[in-house]
DNA sequence: CCCATCCGTAAACATTTGGTTACAGGTGTA
DNA sequence: TACACCTGTAACCAAATGTTTACGGATGGG
């Protein structure tokens, strides 16, 4: 679906929750294959409180989604697997996404003060 | 150009780079041409040791450039341009990225300790 | 009952990051 | 000389980030 292209904002919450090598390798495991948290946490190597934030923010920046489900033996598990982005990054196609920024730099520009 | 994939070391940098409001107006604005320093702080609106700060750090993830150079009356400017970096960012790229991650993980031995 | 698995979260800490203010150097012009 | 512009860096601070250890609640099986 190559969803459309994210704002400014959206942009940089998606390139932060990637820049970071565990994260990545969150996504790249995901990438093989939907997987639950504690076990996931085994294949990579980390605790599971240290994934469970991870997750936490690779989910609000909507690269991956979390279902909660049950297993046969009636135990909840929270499965994860990566969302479809396709995130394309040039200068120019960052400029177009800077216009949409709003974060820092006290006021630059009217803000929201549709057409005129 | 394009150039060929960056490992997955550098990945993170470029990503972590770009992952910052500040950064990506910076990048935005030099997508619309050089621009030496002094001058493009005053368009962003921000201090120079801080626009300094953010350059050195697109400059070392390879994103932009900067040269010195004189201008006619013999004062020395430095201009700086973005590169004509394209990364494509999907779930299956970041795997394939993510394996030559060194950094996080206490070690992932060089060694291919199989086993789920 | 105790132990295993699964889930989550809060407290505490060290490090990194973003940011300011202040300084020091160079050049050219009034 | 003093003042404008350009460059860079060091000192210091507040806030965000990454991480650990510890705790809480559910479920099923010996």
């Amino acid at each position: 679906m190559t969803a459309a292209e994210p704002t400014g904002d959206e942009l940089v919450e998606m390139l932060a929750a990637l820049a970071n090598p565990l994260r990545l390798r969150i996504v790249a495991t995901l990438a093989g294959g939907r997987d639950y948290v504690s076990h996931l946490a085994r294949e990579i190597g980390v605790s599971r409180p240290l994934l469970h934030m991870h997750l936490r923010r690779l989910e609000a920046a909507g690269l991956i989604t979390g279902t909660l489900e049950l297993s046969e033996d009636g135990k909840a598990m929270k499965y994860y697997e990566v969302t479809g982005f396709d995130l394309h990054l040039t200068a120019p196609a960052l400029a177009e996404a800077a216009k949409t920024l709003t974060r820092p730099d006290p006021d630059r520009g009217p803000g929201p003060k549709e057409h005129s």
